[in-house]
DNA sequence: GTCTATAGGAAGATAGAC
DNA sequence: GTCTATCTTCCTATAGAC
């Protein structure tokens, strides 16, 4: 492999990271299996990241922000409210179905994170993004389309951050998409009520 | 250490590695450091268990077993149906917010169980037993108590084992004791909508 | 910046005495 | 059944040549 700047070395060795370990698990992934993806040797990891916690850092951040990417992409103004809130959740929820490994990946990232010492703060900012997206959908939408909120904001926020984990978490161990999916409709439903006017 | 059937031995490691895994995580707990947290020999360890995969088998049924026990104490049939089901979740988030590092434990376990070959099963087990666990409460309250559904037993079953699976890790994360009951407030009022008559 | 080679340590599992 | 001592393997990280 040529010469590279430091930062092109350091984000291609964070995608090779999450490709080693979204096909093998956190665990099972050393820095030699992350070097060899990347088509690497041993000692250019070391040369770009202090130590393996440098780069799971890098790693965390880069799903997180990654994560994020797909709710925020998923929930799109439509015609009306309910459909707006539908497609959203079906947006998601399909990138969910189609890329089961990478949601699974999260959850390892997350727990490894609260348990690092040191890390906890990187398993909070995730699930603080999480939560603050949906924030700033709701209000956005709320501007947008005009209604009033049966809860606040924040509550209303934070929910939606923890039902559409706990759903994902159980598809992930259960499987059945059309159970999970049937979920999904009891979950808008209640969105839905949650909202009134439009 | 004196003598034992090898029963009672299989019993102590277990719980002395759940004791070390809930203190230092799965990651990092060895079998070096159960048979530390029971006083043992490592050779006593691997008299009692062929391999570590094996003890691990033995934890995952052990804690599973303990949760559900856990979530059936919680909901109990009380005066009205509103106040059985107010009064269920807050027993079963007591529960959490006493003991954190326990449900944690249960997640990072599950994943252990999802990563390795031929342990698929036993985080199905857990996932099903919480469903069915669930199913089953409903079914007894509907005898017991006489009410409708607006939606079929099976998915409002599944539908509550995820949504306190998401609410609990969102807790786990964020922490915020008081938000996340909010949240939890939510939830009751919806699931009592679900159910109309008595 | 990148390589080969290796230090240094910790983990799972076993051997053999008692 | 339980112990101490050891084998073997694999990991993170470093050394030093190019």
């Amino acid at each position: 492999m040529g010469r590279m700047p430091l930062a092109d070395r350091r984000r291609q060795l964070t995608e090779a990271a999450i490709r080693a370990m979204t096909r093998d698990g956190v665990a099972r992934t050393t820095t030699r299996s992350i070097a060899a993806e990347a088509g690497l040797s041993l000692s250019v990891f070391h040369y770009c990241f202090d130590s393996k916690q440098a780069l799971l850092e890098s790693v965390i951040e880069t799903i997180t922000d990654h994560c994020i990417g797909v709710v925020r992409e998923a929930i799109r103004p439509r015609t009306t409210l309910h459909e707006t809130i539908r497609a959203g959740f079906h947006a998601y929820w399909d990138h969910v179905v189609a890329h089961p490994d990478e949601h699974m990946l999260t959850y390892e990232l997350t727990q490894y994170a609260l348990r690092q010492p040191g890390f906890a703060h990187l398993a909070r900012r995730q699930y603080q993004l999480y939560r603050d997206t949906y924030g700033t959908l709701i209000e956005d939408l709320r501007t947008t389309m005009g209604f009033e909120l049966g809860v606040p904001v924040e509550v209303l926020a934070r929910y939606l951050a923890a039902m559409t984990d706990g759903l994902t978490l159980n598809f992930l161990v259960l499987g059945d998409e059309k159970a999970a999916g049937e979920i999904l409709d009891v979950i808008t439903d209640h969105v839905t009520g949650l909202v009134r006017g439009a």
